[in-house]
DNA sequence: TATTGTTATACTCTATAACTATA
DNA sequence: TATAGTTATAGAGTATAACAATA
């Protein structure tokens, strides 16, 4: 019965916090291996997986602002990584280059080992149950 | 045998960071009302959770900067919510202030809650097994 | 009018380097 | 010397507001 003030520990969102800040470090220095942070390789792969989408269309499947987005694509296509397309209206969907498609693929790459090296001493049915709990977190039930 | 190309959301590491962003928004989003923002409320949870610790030790525990802490308490002492003790040497171990602990009450009370309307559908066992899956990634083993 | 892309700006958290003071 | 605290500074991610161009 003594009077025992809760630790910050016992928390499932400090848990995650303290979880994802670890992970996102080790993310972070695999992929500076190849020159990008991690939004960047974010997109790089998203684009990879989805080719010719709009920018707005990357950041709402990435939860990246647009008023975000602009400077992200901007260095991309600086580094010759993507391109615009000719699209008709303001969108102008992006493609990978070619250097970028392979950059993408390193990158992916890299995020593979990453989790491989931090999860992959999970069971299957464990990595299930994670995936179970945690996507319905940020896709809202 | 689809040339698939993988989605983000198929890594562990990226449904960890898209959970763990949401949950950080929301937990602002109830701490503000506080007028605290989560690093400021998690020292001070911190310290009721351990009296009279010094600046440096809770940044340890909560893995925060030496450097990052001194503004952090700055403003926490500004705002008479915590006080230096005369500790001998360089240390002057930290004690809240009846003010900091009401308010540090009041914080844990809402991280609670977010516990509560985030994690508290799930089965104690989901509980303890996500505790058990999260810990260690952030402890290092 | 609604959407896209952009610019400007600011806040939060994090990171490193360098300095002082104290044991 | 080792540790604590501080200051300055920078990088990265995220947020809002406002504007122009296009369907």
């Amino acid at each position: 019965m003594s009077s025992t003030v809760h630790q910050l520990e016992t928390l499932l969102g400090y848990q995650l916090r303290r979880a994802s800040s670890v992970m996102m470090s080790d993310l972070a220095e695999r992929l500076a291996e190849l020159g990008l942070r991690t939004t960047e390789a974010s997109i790089l792969v998203a684009l990879e997986a989805e080719p010719l989408i709009t920018q707005s269309e990357i950041g709402r499947r990435l939860a990246i602002q647009r008023a975000n987005m602009a400077p992200l694509i901007a260095g991309l296509t600086a580094r010759a990584l993507i391109e615009r397309t000719n699209g008709p209206g303001p969108s102008r969907p992006l493609k990978l280059s070619k250097k970028g498609r392979a950059l993408a693929a390193e990158a992916r790459k890299r995020m593979d080992e990453h989790d491989a090296a931090n999860f992959g001493h999970l069971s299957a049915t464990d990595q299930d149950r994670l995936r179970a709990i945690l996507e319905p977190l940020w896709r809202g039930r």
